[in-house]
DNA sequence: AATGAATGAGTCTTCATTCAT
DNA sequence: AATGAATGAAGACTCATTCAT
């Protein structure tokens, strides 16, 4: 049991620093040393949990976009209406986003660049359903434009990636008002008038 | 004069290449090797061109990132009414982001990723200007909402890289029927009603 | 223990390759990769011992000098008089620098070339001390004259590496009664009469 | 008339770039694009005067030798007594290495590294013949000691090597009080007493 | 004679990965 | 399971030299 722990407290120690280090630098400024020693193990030991430096980046997206889904859809259930559980979700995700950079925007970086297999990026993409169910709920009830589920996402969900980079850069901070205009825009950008 | 010509055909290969080749690979992915083989030079002959590699992408940038600004201009004059305005440049804008794949896929690589310097990045964001002035101007007609630059932004403008990313992934295909619905979206999601 | 001795012994390896090729091509003629062959080590081997190739011409400088002195000041002790005292040190030196001519070569281009650090260099030449001691003591007891340190070690110790590195030109052959010649020269240049 | 004085000009140049930076780089650390650059012609141009950096090297050693020898003996003439001859000789040698710094420097960088063909280096010495002419009638006249012209030139001309060379290295300053003890102790080194 | 452009060969250094323990 | 040492392969960059003009 407590070999086990250790075991697992490696693996996330490793795929914490692989976030942190690919953040700062991208993926192929990221030697493995340096994964390892964040992680405070051997270059070797990485091994023996991943395959080779793809899988471990592969691994780390596939964990942390589950996390974000998971955490996105935590407080939505199925019986609400669509406008208020639109609004339950975005702003799950906004907050996820916004305070959970690291993660944030190490999804970003994966989601933007030739850095994970295409394999692995599509695994992520499913754990959307619930939000691609409700969109759908909305277009048949007359409450959201009829109009492709990567335009909704475009408008929605995205923008919300480009003001965590840009808050992370410096470039801009965003606090609770920001948040209700960026809902508003959402909102306003998809809702059938 | 022909070998003034030489020279600067030279380099605008090595500029295409490198963009094409970072679209594809990655900067750190991208061997200068590559490069040059695939601009048709010696790897020396680069750095006849450019400091170093970091320099040569930064100049990519730079170059790429005005021709994007030049080109979504190009039609627009102050007198322009703010909504039409806005149309003319969004329009361009997205012409420019579904067609010239190439450029745009590159631009949005270096925008979300720590690859270009930060002195390059300003250099090619200041372009921007009439855009914003545009949008200073709405908000004093009390046409757009009284709401920050980077909001705008991201609900109107970088919307459109989401897509042309996809597209180019070959997720989604966008047609003159979906250009329509964005820049309906776009605009609802920014006009005061 | 059997894998602390290799590691000492790849290091000695490495620092013994270095001295060999510098003396026979110089400091920048001796690439990186022809002292791990002669080392029998891999050429990133050697970035586990040292930093970079400065580092390992600096440290090599440095174990060598440290080397000489010891070997210099080795028989004698300070109870000695000046006389005695100096001829035992000189005597030493001549036996190193003709002995030993590898390591006095070595030391040679490192003295009169911009090859090693000014640091390594201060590093090296502190532990001569005993001998300018000496001096000290021979100039006030009237023996010795008083004249700067600089004149006593170019007219008393360097003729010796301009005569090492002639021997090992072999423009010239040192036997014992040469050395004895050499030493009186040395003395005779120095003693006040 | 005009145009070869040009050549000459530029072939002076040429040397006198190389001095310079070799002095204060070495051999390999000069490359011959910096040579062309301080002497103001292209690189190319270099090779219409020298066969290759090597050839470069080498003249440019046989020159400042030349320079050297010629500064040596200028005032000197064989009806001289011997020990009035060696003041002379020593003197004027003395003034050159302290005073024609960079010069001297370069002559002694080429004697002691592995730098100059052995060939070009034996062009360079059979220069000081007068010298040994000197020497030879001192041992006849009883007045120097009998021993190996090494050993002369090791005792008498060599310590002025290092003095310059401390000298440019900021370590001790020269003063003509300096140069009287040092002319002493050379002339106490071999005179026969 | 003179050159600027071009380059092939070579240098230092890094790094993902393996291996002996 | 864990590791530190080791390395082959690769990459950025430099430079002596040549060539077209």
């Amino acid at each position: 049991m407590a070999k086990l722990q250790k075991s697992i407290d490696k693996r996330n120690a490793l795929i914490k620093a692989t976030i942190t280090l690919v953040n700062n630098n991208g993926f192929h400024a990221t030697p493995m040393s340096k994964i390892a020693k964040m992680a405070n193990v051997s270059p070797a030991t990485i091994y023996l949990y991943f395959e080779n430096k793809q899988d471990l980046v592969n691994k780390a997206y596939i964990e942390v976009k589950a996390a974000f889904t998971a955490y996105a859809f935590a407080t939505y259930t199925e019986d609400m209406s669509v406008k208020e559980g639109f609004e339950i979700i975005w702003k799950r995700i906004a907050d996820f986003k916004l305070n959970k950079c690291e993660e944030a925007l190490f999804l970003a970086q994966c989601d933007n660049t030739p850095m994970i297999d295409e394999s692995s990026r599509k695994e992520g993409i499913k754990h959307l359903q619930p939000l691609l169910d409700l969109w759908q709920r909305g277009k048949e009830e007359g409450i959201i434009k009829p109009i492709s589920d990567y335009l909704l996402y475009a408008y929605t969900i995205n923008p919300l990636s480009f003001l965590m980079i840009n808050q992370e850069r410096g470039a801009c901070a965003i606090d609770n008002a920001h948040i209700e205009d960026a809902y508003q825009a959402a909102w306003d950008s998809i809702q059938l008038t």
